[in-house]
DNA sequence: AAACAACAATTGTCCAAACAATAATTCGGC
DNA sequence: GCCGAATTATTGTTTGGACAATTGTTGTTT
């Protein structure tokens, strides 16, 4: 594209209000971000959201969850839950069995293989983290995970692990 | 859920770096702005990218837009514009026509009834942004967005309209 | 204890996203 | 002017996401 009607679309990019406006590099940015670590993990058959899982998992192994608990804590919500862990477990990432005392919740778990693909995942992830946002200084960062905070407070129920 | 197990489970949440943190915070707090806009928008038929697409062709109009070009402009990346554009275009709200001097290129307009439909949502897109971001400070508002635009600036191309 | 509500997970179904492969057209070098 | 490369858009195909309806289980009421 030519640098005068890249100009002129960048004059046009007018925003109906300021709430618009942060919404909206709140969107492209984490579309920016997001789309470096969907490359790291699809080189694994990975999704982020089945990466995610897995970290929860690990995070409480040797212990179990159950699903609908696990879906909770997933950063973006996931009606599909059954399915994303059927993924899962068909790889052997993880292991599923209904309760004894409660037939009712299924309680999932990290397998060794599980364990072993995140391992081998870590540096991986690490040096996408810091290929994101390391070009940030520590204040900066810190001050925009007070904001994103900020932001999303009002829209976070009472129960919210992510309060 | 009760508290104790909420509290552990939000002590567990341990990250790996401060940049994995932030990036976290990103995703979440999008995607919990993200759900009051789809729950508007549905209520339309329309998804936030259709949206998008609907006012970046009102910006430019009585004007067209290539296809591509819109897609690139779109606030996260298309690969399916086409389809997008096809459902646009069976509701009537878009219309298409291969230019004349460049039989490659599809030039995209609104038409009256998108024009009208934007009109009719006009006024419920600004109060779900008042909603999603009207509780912080105008000066919490710009730090946010400067601080996201710093956040992605070494990920967009040098020709990207969002630089 | 039978009936009903609440809970946890699964399934059916449809739609949209992603990626690669392809078609159509134009451009550029020679 | 012709051939290969580049551009622009579309299509095929697979997969994942969303929502509603359903199954199986437990808790509660009377």
């Amino acid at each position: 594209m030519k640098r005068a009607s890249r100009d002129q679309a960048r004059e046009d990019r007018h925003f109906d209000c300021p709430e618009q406006e942060v919404f909206l590099h709140l969107w492209r940015t984490y579309d920016r971000l997001r789309a470096l670590e969907d490359e790291l993990f699809a080189r694994w058959d990975l999704t982020a959201q089945q990466y995610n899982a897995l970290r929860l998992l690990r995070s409480c192994a040797p212990g179990t969850m159950p699903t609908l608990t696990l879906a909770s804590r997933l950063i973006s919500r996931a009606p599909d839950i059954t399915r994303l862990l059927d993924r899962l477990e068909r790889r052997g990432l993880i292991g599923r069995e209904r309760a004894a005392q409660n037939r009712r919740v299924v309680q999932v778990r990290i397998t060794a293989e599980g364990f072993e693909l995140l391992r081998q995942l870590d540096p991986e992830v690490r040096a996408c983290n810091e290929r994101q946002l390391g070009h940030l200084q520590p204040e900066e960062l810190r001050a925009l995970g007070t904001l994103l905070r900020a932001a999303r407070r009002p829209h976070e129920a009472p129960e919210s692990e992510w309060l």
